[in-house]
RNA sequence: GCGCCGUUAGCUCAAUUGGAUAGAGCGUUGGUCUACGGAACCAAAGGCUAGGGAUUCGAGUUCCUUACGGCGCACCA
């Protein structure tokens, strides 16, 4: 049991609940004053007593033991003393019951609901650029995190395989392509062949375009065969990428798959009377909530992109029945998911409240906004293999005799690109530079995973102590430390689900690794001073390791041994 | 013009969702190894939390307002 739970049952305080007191208890600034504290002047209006008054009754009925050995009232704060001798048992407890099912800090209170994830949904024929990255390893981290904490996760590559950019492609390749070039060249080539053909783009080239698209639509077997073919390559590609970002989805089914689902949804809008006309289009109106109006149905009859999002989420509510929905996208197209909630919500489905739009900031380079027609992009391939370059370098340097350096540089640079689009906000804007993301000091995966590394080098040294059987120990204040800060890690897993906000795990790695290593420079493990505390140090850094592992996996990077 | 988002140390960012003295990293300056990995650790300097008002025991956090920046606002995705 953790303790803001221990503390929480053993209070009282008229007409507040117990779950709600464990909410209320915080950490205090200063360790000094407390581990853990109650402030108490919310309880002043509902008692009519002065804050300080309501924190120095409940201290005074508070009965002290030896996990809580002291509380005192200071400034209307009731502040808890956790007892130093038998702290590590009540969390070792808990470290060992969970690490036998799925790993410290995971949790079955999801209770097998569904989720699913909207992530990534890459583009049919276009590369990944640095955008791709923040929405691919936010929706891989979530995830991860949605199923830790016991919950069924449904991965969705919404892929963006429809639209007359397509009809353009295939204008493109057959003025210019080749077959050859472009199985070498791979998805680049048909990119490049994409960017001439809107840059020297006719009218009359824009109508064969359309022309190709509505083969491709009409089932025309040439135009499929090379889409399809174009398709495969795409695939192929951006596998190779999400591989090596430990990146993988339950679905690919894109855009063109809910074509033929349109129909029933545009009747059930047509039933609900939602369906208005206006400039010859198919509109829901939304003036009522302060949105422009919603678009259908084309004036000429085609379906839009919002159309086939529609169709998508009454697809994925009748097949897998989630509890939530979300969508990870640019903030860009806050307007978009607010309209389609909406629409759904006038439909009068009570699953409109389950759908989220997790929104993230935009990246922009130095010298302004990316842009594919321009060729002012930075590729994420490139970036990563620069990343793990560097890495391989340094490691060449540092450590020329280590085996395996390879697949070390490889979970190095990889780690530093995905802890570098985590670590911070979501919501934040990123004007990406590769001094920034070739970063390897400071707050990054590179220092947490070199805390792993020196816990993994002390635990070898370590291989016939046995770990932690429940003794009585004094804890010291960096170990103290350690304890509370290892504590902390299932209510942040928790609370990065809660609030969509994979950071807040990332965070926690940092602050965790900071902790592990001031104790490591104060606190000899394997020449401690005596065998008990050897066997408890060993099971810190045991428990240590453990839970980074388990923290970074969860952000989908790997933890080398040895670096 | 309207709407949404952002603004915290020189730079990049946190802040337990309204709590005690606003914390880290980078950079700067100065230190620490005859102990387990120096990709480390310690210390110093650096703040009117963009400006102004309001709410209350208490505001970086909520509300109003101004400024600056980003994004969006009808048949692209």
């Amino acid at each position: 049991m953790d303790y803001k739970t221990y503390i929480a049952e053993r209070l009282t305080v008229e007409g507040v609940g117990k779950e709600e007191l464990r909410e209320m208890i915080a950490v205090p600034p200063d360790t000094s004053l407390g581990d853990y504290a109650l402030p108490c002047f919310r309880f002043a209006k509902l008692m009519r007593k002065s804050p300080a008054l309501i924190a120095e009754e409940l201290a005074a009925g508070y009965r002290t033991d030896g996990v809580v050995t002291a509380v005192s009232a200071v400034n209307g704060y009731l502040n808890f003393k956790i007892g130093r001798a038998g702290l590590f048992k009540a969390f070792w407890e808990d470290f060992t019951a969970a690490e036998q099912k799925c790993g410290y800090g995971s949790s079955d209170m999801g209770g097998g609901k569904t989720v699913c994830i909207d992530y990534s949904s890459v583009n049919i024929a276009k590369p990944f650029h640095i955008g791709h990255l923040s929405t691919t390893v936010l929706g891989g981290a979530l995830y991860r995190i949605f199923r830790y904490l016991g919950y069924n996760v449904v991965g969705i590559n919404h892929l963006g395989d429809y639209g007359t950019q397509f009809g353009k492609l295939i204008s493109a390749y057959r003025r210019w392509g080749d077959r050859e070039e472009v199985e070498k060249g791979g998805i680049h080539a048909i990119n490049d062949l994409y960017v001439r053909f809107n840059s020297e783009a006719t009218e009359e080239m824009e109508a064969e375009a359309r022309e190709n698209f509505r083969l491709i639509e009409s089932g025309d077997r040439e135009a499929n065969e090379l889409f399809n073919w174009f398709k495969s390559l795409t695939l192929d590609y951006v596998k190779t990428i999400y591989d090596r970002l430990h990146i993988s989805f339950d679905s690919y089914l894109g855009e063109s798959f809910y074509i033929d689902k349109i129909g029933p949804v545009v009747e059930k809008l047509k039933e609900k009377g939602l369906l208005t006309e206006s400039r010859g289009a198919q509109v829901v109106d939304l003036e009522a909530y302060g949105m422009s109006p919603f678009i259908v149905l084309r004036s000429d009859g085609a379906s839009l992109y919002a159309t086939r999002d529609l169709a998508a989420a009454f697809y994925r509510k009748e097949t897998y029945d989630f509890d939530k929905c979300l969508y990870v996208v640019a903030y860009q197209q806050n307007l978009h998911f607010k309209q389609l909630f909406k629409v759904i919500e006038l439909m009068g489905e009570p699953w409109a409240k389950d759908l989220v739009h997790v929104a993230y900031g935009m990246v922009s380079l130095e010298d302004g906004a990316m842009s594919t027609r321009k060729g002012k992009v930075v590729w994420l391939e490139d970036v990563i293999s620069r990343s793990v370059e560097k890495a391989a370098a340094i490691l060449a340097e540092k450590n020329p005799d280590l085996a395996g350096r390879t697949d070390i540089a490889e979970q190095v640079g990889v780690g530093a690109v995905i802890f570098g689009a985590l670590y911070n906000n979501k919501i934040k804007d990123i004007v990406f530079s590769y001094d920034k993301a070739l970063n390897f000091d400071g707050e990054t995966s590179v220092y947490v995973q070199y805390t792993c590394a020196r816990a993994a080098s002390v635990l070898a040294k370590l291989g016939g102590v046995p770990l932690y059987s429940g003794e009585e120990i004094d804890v010291n204040a960096r170990e103290f430390e350690l304890v509370k800060a290892l504590s902390a890690f299932p209510d942040t897993v928790k609370e990065a689900a809660k609030n969509y906000e994979p950071s807040t795990v990332a965070r926690w790695c940092v602050d965790t690794a900071q902790v592990f290593n001031k104790f490591y420079i104060d606190c000899r493990i394997v020449n401690a001073e005596s065998e008990t505390l050897r066997i408890f140090r060993k099971s810190l850094t045991h428990a240590t390791l453990a839970s980074l592992t388990a923290a970074l996996a969860l952000l989908g990077i790997e933890v080398p041994e040895k670096m």
